[in-house]
DNA sequence: TTGCTCATGTAAGAAGTTACATGATTCA
DNA sequence: TGAATCATGTAACTTCTTACATGAGCAA
């Protein structure tokens, strides 16, 4: 059997509820559900004929509304299977799976830069976390609204990465305005005599 | 003036305490500080190529153990104003940024798996992110008693990723625990009647 | 004598980004 | 008339991973 790559996982998750088109995907890994995987067009396509090819997603075409033809993606049985067996698997301890965080990165190296300017850094930060948590709030709510929150509807699973999302984003704030009053004592450490 | 890449950056992030040699840099890549940024030596030897190439590092060479010389590489001035304007920079909003992670991808779909699997998965989890804690808990203990918890101290950026990792982590357990629980009510959906 | 640590590099390929290309319909 | 949305694709490039290659010194 063909091996799938982490993003062909990503495209058969993203079909687990039901048939879209490569366009409503490329919408979805552009800024997804809640910010945990993303992928571009140009990855999207091809990774689509790939899954095609392999048999694990079949399509049916309509005329489009630009040159090429319209085509809504489905899984298939063996598709349903391979997405089903792979989710159960515990994450590759083995490998990369690389936590890229440039904002961790520059903290590492903070003592370079001028600690006024790192406390702008810190507070923009938290502003900017504070706005994505608001958001997932309105979507929580939202879902909420919906009977989501109960493990048996179909949407738990986006439901559940909200709520991954509502309990760690306030720790980052609370992280990020930590670092810039610490940054406000180093600017002016004289402050307290 | 060269642009430098991210990889580029977490180099000079890495050299910012003093030299090192591109050995020492791959240890530190590997499994770093803080599991903020990983790469591997084949990235990394011809990164320190071209940072050399661009000025922003340079380097002392002596004979090795191998065939080849050993070499300890610095920044330069060039390198440490390179790294002081980058770091207050905003991190990039335009951008990619993407986070990637497999657990909450495999939650989004979470429907099309067996609960009694997945719960076995989440309990997995939630282990493997307290063994990492435990490991964060006992670097940052020993950084404290360092008084790497002054903001003046040269180790300061260092201690506040530990920090970071000290308040997401639980966060992150706490969930994969509750998870674990809506997997066994789905799993045994009649217990309490 | 097998395996580990130190130490630096290259080659091939997979994965991901940026930019280009086409064209109908709808909205301001 | 110009921009946005829907819709699918390709080309060129950068970045990252996996695997190979070399070789001294040391410990079990």
């Amino acid at each position: 059997m063909a091996t799938v790559s982490a993003l062909g996982y990503a495209l058969l998750c993203a079909l687990h509820r039901g048939p879209l088109t490569g366009y409503d995907l490329v919408q979805r890994m552009a800024k997804p559900i809640g910010y945990y995987w993303t992928a571009r067009q140009s990855q999207i396509y091809p990774e689509l004929a790939r899954l095609s090819a392999a048999g694990l997603i079949e399509h049916e075409a309509e005329d489009g509304p630009g040159p090429r033809q319209r085509k809504t993606h489905r899984l298939t049985a063996a598709g349903r299977e391979t997405l089903a067996a792979w989710l159960v698997e515990p994450p590759a301890p083995r490998a990369p799976r690389a936590p890229r965080d440039e904002a961790v990165l520059k903290t590492y190296a903070l003592a370079a830069a001028d600690p006024d300017r790192m406390r702008e850094f810190y507070l923009a930060e938290a502003e900017a976390y504070q706005r994505r948590l608001d958001d997932f709030r309105a979507q929580h709510t939202e879902m909420r609204s919906r009977h989501a929150d109960d493990p048996g509807h179909p949407q738990f699973g986006a439901y559940a990465t909200l709520e991954l999302a509502l309990v760690s984003t306030p720790a980052r704030i609370q992280w990020c305005r930590w670092m810039a009053e610490r940054m406000a004592e180093l600017g002016r450490p004289h402050r307290d005599q």
